[in-house]
DNA sequence: TGAAATATTTAGGGCGTGCTAAAATCACGC
DNA sequence: GCGTGATTTTAGCACGCCCTAAATATTTCA
């Protein structure tokens, strides 16, 4: 693609052309490890991309050069804002496509992460807002990821997890990873599914299994699980009764606009 | 992509690896060429993929290599029953997904070419095969085009064009090119669409503008717009009064199978 | 029939993305 | 404060797909 003439193409603008299918993924990558560690290591892009670390330094000399991240050797990349809209807009679609997939066409739910990863590089604008449009512009995907919006802007706190609950405590359902299939279907087949409510009942000592209600049914499930499944306090406890931890425990709106 | 150690993958297959994108190009532009005129010259492919020569002779080497064609060096391509099939599979992706965004998704017929064309690589069998589904697996593109089963059949015939009609005639319009959105617009102006009742009233001589009869309007068109519009004889040309040309023109079901 | 026009292929590159092996740098514990 | 292991980068290469220019084959027509 050295210097092609390229007529006319299109009206329905498909993607910058510098945005390729493995720039989008790479970009992607790094915003979620941004987003998670505060910064991106190469050997942390390498493992989540399953590429060699060597060709990650070399991707990112090319995304550092069009001013999509800045990269200090040796100490890891930044997106800039450039990139960090560049990611945003790819997630976008990712989760869009997610929702669509499962409301509209009836994909389970651990089905749609691999198909959306493939036509996220794809769709146009165009077709994204019509999907978002027929969904009601949906705010969270199907795993309870939030979407965000056109302009780029993303709810993302860092949310609490089943293991950081103490005896006693119920939380609301908020979200897992969309990324391992097996998990979601696990948590399908009991019933743990974002918006369910959730009580921890009992904890076994030496990081055993914890002991929940799920909704109407009660579950064992090991620690790993636990720390997989993001959850939220209930906004208000039911007036009296039980004195659980902290009632007001809403996470300061860390609005992830700028920086 | 050399040696890559890919991970397990996936459940819902999207393509063999070998398929990529550029492959599908020139599978799908060749099939065209070959059923259009029998046999694909380099140039020609060269310009349908506005590629250049020498660039199809690079790719036509490799696709050989493959088994997906065979060459005889100066003397054009023929697809191989491997490649006949690929072609297929990409062109009932192309005509599914367009007819989708079309009635599901509200897009204009102008439109949903370009969309397609980069869905078609991206989408798995199975959300083709639910699309297919969900539109009650439709049997033509909302150009009139056929849509290839998924075991690879196609209803591929040569039909007349408006310019091969007789003055007098009456046929039912059937299908026109996606590829020209300004056409395409042109011709939802003055209500030529698939389905409409056709009537050629005057033609005028040189090559002139030919008068028609479209549905219930009168309309002027040129000879190369008549050219692109495929029709088809009326089935049973209402018993008695006119006597137009040969009312059983049905032509020969070319099924278009093994070769 | 033979020369000009046209079509096709070869030769020689470029760029993007990936790999391995080896060198350079960093980080940490003794 | 220094060696050692881990991380990161450099060097060198492969492959797919594209390009231009030049060579070669085919076709056409005077």
């Amino acid at each position: 693609m050295s210097a092609r003439t390229s007529p006319a193409s299109a009206q329905s603008a498909a993607a910058p052309p510098f945005l390729t299918e493995p720039v989008e993924d790479y970009l992607k990558a790094i915003y979620e490890l941004e987003t998670r560690t505060g910064a991106a290591a190469t050997t942390d892009v390498a493992n989540a991309l399953q590429v060699a670390p060597a060709s990650v330094t070399g991707m990112i000399r090319r995304l550092a050069a069009q001013g999509l991240l800045d990269h200090v050797p040796y100490r890891g990349v930044q997106l800039t804002e450039m990139g960090r809209r560049a990611a945003l807009r790819t997630i976008r679609r990712h989760r869009i496509l997610e929702t669509y997939l499962t409301q509209v066409l009836g994909y389970a739910w651990d089905r749609v992460h691999d198909e959306a990863e493939r036509l996220e590089h794809a769709a146009s604008d165009d077709l994204i807002e019509r999907m978002s449009a027929a969904l009601g512009h949906p705010t969270v995907d199907p795993h309870g990821a939030p979407i965000p919006t056109a302009d780029g802007t993303v709810d993302e706190r860092n949310h609490r997890t089943i293991a950081d609950l103490t005896v006693g405590e119920t939380v609301r359902m908020l979200r897992v990873s969309d990324k391992d299939p097996e998990l979601l279907r696990y948590l399908a087949e009991i019933a743990m599914q974002p918006g369910v409510s959730i009580t921890l009942l009992q904890r076994a000592p030496f990081d055993g299994p914890l002991t929940l209600r799920v909704g109407s049914g009660e579950q064992v499930v090991g620690s790993t699980l636990a720390a997989q499944v993001l959850v939220e306090s209930l906004p208000v406890p039911e007036a009296s009764a039980s004195d659980a931890g902290s009632p007001s425990t809403r996470p300061r709106s860390a609005r992830k606009s700028s920086r």
